[in-house]
DNA sequence: CTTGACCTTGTCGTGACGTCAAGGTTTCTA
DNA sequence: TAGAAACCTTGACGTCACGACAAGGTCAAG
């Protein structure tokens, strides 16, 4: 046989058999005087047999220890790792499907917000801030955008925030359209305050309100804010307060002390 | 922030932001005077939202086009190939599951056959062969090792021998012991014929009583045998030839003639 | 004599990064 | 104040199982 014929016996191609030979998967065969491969019917015995263990799912290498060893047991471990294997990929997928069949259903729904595939809870609360700004008159205040970045950022994030506060806060404001119209009123302040100096008095009256807004319980959650160093110049936080104008992140500056005066 | 604080807040490495820069996914920030990369709050927002893209195991060209995009149609459509992609994968995944259970209960009975994985039945006729083999007196013919061989050959391969007739051959002859005993008498007059010559006298006596041992119906599902050429030198038929005896193959050719005659 | 179907070796590409290497910068600690 | 630890930079190679292509040589049929 020529190396075509033997690759078709087996259902893979030329490329693959040579690659086999490569890969020291299987032996080089004599040459005819032109220099072709010339293989007998051993070499398709143990073509097959590669084939036949690569389609299960095992890599070459594997494959190599199983023809190599002393086989009976090597073969038996090498299948139950990789029905483990299969096990967990399996789980995997099917994760991913449920997550998918969710954002499917937002998708259908017209619920999927633009910010990207978030978590159902997030994407409730997004839905409810949209009705919230059709019901009040002129357009979302441009802060109320920011915080639904925030809080889709958060959420993806490996931060602690997304323990525990970020999704009670996200459930109480999700769930009561009174508090949500209060918070637009809010982001309508603090879009006021794009232009304003730090020192304004609407800063700390903004301040106190935000925090008036925040369940017990929210603030209860955020144990471990103390630590949070609102001045903090050149991380995370800093390029966050950079985001927005400086009466602004000074307001949510002073909030922050509020609230960590608050838990203390 | 510098590129690990970045990182770290989205949950990949430095080395994954930096690849996205390379393939143009996120943008290239300002860079401070070292040299290093400063990055603002919306690269977190969008490092994030294509991280969880890719969680969903979507490819880093899917989620360009996805951001890309005036968003809202493309990303449900992409999302419902995914679903469609994955379940495909699901499909795939559990059939063979499903082929490694057989395997893996073959291997708790001792009964995995040393030629390697293959399907249910023939992995009972190989048992069969086994227990035929240790109730006759001396060794198992060679005949029969590699009978078993080109068993296993011929059904993983995409010939067209695995078409039919081979399934009811070794339907037939796993499922009759007295029938196997009668194989193995072939076995080992087929053996006997090793140094022999192809005008011996016994060729032709094998080669019917091979025939006579074929059920009529496994003749009758070899309609288009007659194709076969039993002369063929140079290919898969040649070689498998070449892997016996000169007169063992005669027998076989003959054989294989009487079948033909046999069929029209 | 050409056409077409084979064969040869060698090299690059795939996807999404991991992992050095060989340096420069910043920050913490003794 | 020195040095170590922990950052950052670019660049290049490795992964896995081949597919695709290049640039030829070989062989049988029309």
């Amino acid at each position: 046989m020529r190396i075509g014929e033997l690759a078709a016996v087996a259902g893979v191609t030329s490329r693959t058999v040579r690659h086999y030979h490569r890969v020291g998967l299987l032996p080089e065969p004599i040459r005819r005087s032109n220099g072709y491969r010339q293989y007998d019917l051993r070499a398709a015995v143990e073509l097959v047999r590669i084939r036949r263990l690569t389609e299960l799912g095992l890599s070459l290498d594997e494959v190599a220890d199983v023809l190599a060893d002393d086989e009976g047991r090597e073969l038996h471990e090498v299948l139950a790792a990789l029905d483990a294997d299969l096990e967990r990929q399996q789980e995997s997928i099917r994760l991913r499907r449920e997550r998918l069949a969710g954002l499917l259903e937002q998708a259908r729904d017209g619920t999927l917000p633009a910010e990207g595939p978030v978590s159902a809870e997030l994407a409730e609360l997004f839905g409810a801030m949209a009705r919230t700004s059709s019901e009040r008159p002129g357009p979302e205040p441009a802060m109320a955008a920011k915080e639904r970045e925030l809080f889709a950022l958060l959420e993806g994030s490996s931060t602690d925030a997304s323990g525990g506060w970020l999704a009670g806060l996200v459930g109480s404001l999700g769930s009561d359209p009174e508090a949500l119209h209060r918070a637009y009123d809010l982001y309508t302040r603090m879009d006021e305050l794009a232009g304003a100096g730090t020192d304004d008095p609407r800063v700390a009256e903004v301040a106190g309100a935000v925090v008036e807004l925040m369940p017990q319980d929210v603030i209860d959650s955020m144990a471990g804010v103390e630590e949070f160093d609102v001045d903090e110049g050149d991380g995370f936080v800093g390029a966050y307060f950079a985001d927005l104008a400086p009466a602004q992140a000074e307001a949510v500056r002073q909030a922050i002390r509020l609230v960590q005066e608050r838990v203390r």
